[in-house]
DNA sequence: TTGAAAGCGATACCAG
DNA sequence: CTGGTATCGCTTTCAA
């Protein structure tokens, strides 16, 4: 490890390479920008230059002088959901800041698990009004072919949160839901004391999220932590009422319940459940997301682990790759990645 | 949560700033700079415009105009520590993609634990040839002193991993250490299944991080986990060789060790001694940092838990926070905050 | 104390 | 096919 030299050697200009090349500015931009009009043995000069001196083009004086925008597009589901309004949020926050800095972004609602609302709006997109679009939306045949067609009309698209493989999107943003899954496990099997049953509360199963975590946390149950049985599911909808009506239930029929999965939404009507009833009071609980509602469970101690995404760096990934694919440049893959956070009463960011 | 409506009204230009205020364009830029020799009634004029019109300066023209560079200086100490060397290959990744972005990147290296070292470079910092400096240090009276006579001069001051409270710093990147040290007690009583004594590997008591890891580590354990007792402590001064040689010895003294926590580096030592030593198989290990030594130890079973804070992004938070610092603009907190990472062998993030 | 005009690095229109 | 030149939004001499 030396400390650094610095070499200051100037930066070459598009003058230079003119110069270099003995062309003219506008030749240089027709090579740089592949414009067509411009002879083959001109090009070879041009590109000579250009390789000479290692030139780089300033995208700052480009974007400034094309007076470009960078216009993004956010696809959401219309919910109550306090994860994905903090996705909104952020949205918003991001909105602002981005302004003054030739970004605008856009923000669209379809109907939550509604496919063909998605495929309207992306079939809607044209590259006349928007360079890029993100979604967090219901994995199906039709979207995946709607975000094909928008990709093949020249947008870029990038999936947020549940990903959609089998498609030609730039980028998913979001984290490796089996391995999240499996931390929940490893982290449920370490914290009961006792052999039981467990119960996992899920959401949708349309969303291809919710699956790869119960995928993820049943492998690893099975495999390391024999004295514990995944003994009953409640499909929850991500609706805490109903998940309210069903723990009573599923709590008279299974005495001997040690701990709780939450793999996705609704967490309102688990923790009522968990503060009103006393025979829950050592059961272990593990669930999704940091929001005000799970925040305030964990600090409390109904809730003993939450396994997150950072609904801020998603926003803020998503712009940055729609912006780089727009413009047909290479990310930051470590920047990009979304970790999967893990928190625990103590770890809390503060508020 | 309302669909956005788009409205581009144009974004006003110093030159609407100037036909507004009836003035020229150069008498804007002296306004907009603050820059003498303008009456106070010519400045009022210009404000009100400025006021009126909403308008933003465009960074990037100004940058462009002014032939601006961001000249950077990071301070690392120069060990063979992990996570320093993680540290320092992002500058140097960094350094790569910023060079064409007006940014350059210096790096300077001090023996560990040297605040003389420290203070001669921060010393020797000018304005000429430095906007900010982000350091990693040593926290010594001397050394704030340093910091402070940096910032009189002009020059934008981070702190990194250990902060120097005292100082007037623009900034301090890293975690709350204390919430770490938090962290890693309550993992530590939790995952741990009998009653018994924890040992604890501190790094050096010069090292304001260390100190507070063991500070809030010691607080949870004596609230929360009575049945465990904090009985031995070994400084291992992040010495590989140093903490292999103390551990047999620690050992053989204390008969009922369930769990070690190593608040700070040097962990090859102790994962050697661990996969040799067959009394302390059941012994739960935490420990601190994200690095190929610790990530293997933690894949094997080796080491139950990590905490960690991502180099990465310290060094990507660093160069933003000294960039907005030299240009007087905000910062974004909430991207700025680095996150207590809990990694256990699922939730390691893919190579 | 103020203004006119020439850049910064790149793009784009209009001639030739 | 190729070149000249105005322009993007802002800064910075140089004169007045």
């Amino acid at each position: 490890m030396k400390d650094t030299t610095e070499l200051t050697r100037p930066k070459p200009t598009v003058n230079d390479i003119a110069r270099v090349a003995g062309v003219s500015l506008a030749t240089v931009d027709r090579v740089l920008n592949a414009r067509p009009g411009v002879r083959d043995v001109t090009i070879e000069k041009v590109n000579k230059a250009i390789a000479e001196l290692g030139f780089v083009r300033d995208t700052a004086a480009a974007n400034l002088a094309r007076r470009r925008q960078y216009r993004l597009m956010f696809i959401l589901p219309e919910t109550d959901n306090e994860f994905v309004i903090a996705l909104d949020a952020e949205i918003t926050a991001q909105s602002e800041r981005l302004l003054h800095q030739r970004t605008r972004l856009k923000r669209r609602t379809i109907p939550p698990f509604d496919p063909q609302a998605m495929v309207r709006i992306l079939d809607s997109v044209t590259t006349q009004d928007t360079d890029g679009v993100a979604i967090f939306g219901p994995e199906t045949p039709s979207v995946r072919d709607a975000v094909n067609r928008a990709k093949e009309r020249g947008i870029a698209v990038a999936t947020m949160v549940s990903d959609l493989p089998s498609s030609i999107r730039d980028h998913f943003i979001g984290i490796d839901n089996v391995a999240a899954g499996r931390t929940a496990a490893l982290l449920m099997g370490r914290f009961v004391r006792k052999a039981g049953r467990i119960l996992i509360v899920t959401g949708s199963r349309l969303a291809r999220d919710h699956l790869e975590r119960r995928a993820g946390f049943d492998a690893v149950m099975a495999n390391k932590f024999p004295n514990l049985e995944v003994a009953a599911t409640i499909e929850g909808r991500d609706d805490p009422e109903l998940i309210g009506s069903l723990l009573p239930v599923v709590f008279e029929k299974n005495s001997e319940i040690v701990g709780i999965y939450s793999s996705a939404a609704g967490n309102g009507g688990l923790i009522e459940f968990l503060e009103k009833d006393t025979s829950s009071r050592d059961v272990v609980v593990i669930a999704h997301e940091l929001t005000q509602t799970s925040r305030t469970a964990l600090s409390k101690g109904t809730f003993d682990a939450l396994i997150s995404q950072d609904s801020g760096h998603i926003i803020r990934s998503a712009i940055r790759v729609l912006k780089s694919a727009a413009d047909k440049l290479p990310i930051d893959p470590k920047q990009e990645r979304i970790r999967i956070d893990v928190y625990l009463s103590e770890n809390l960011p503060p508020l």
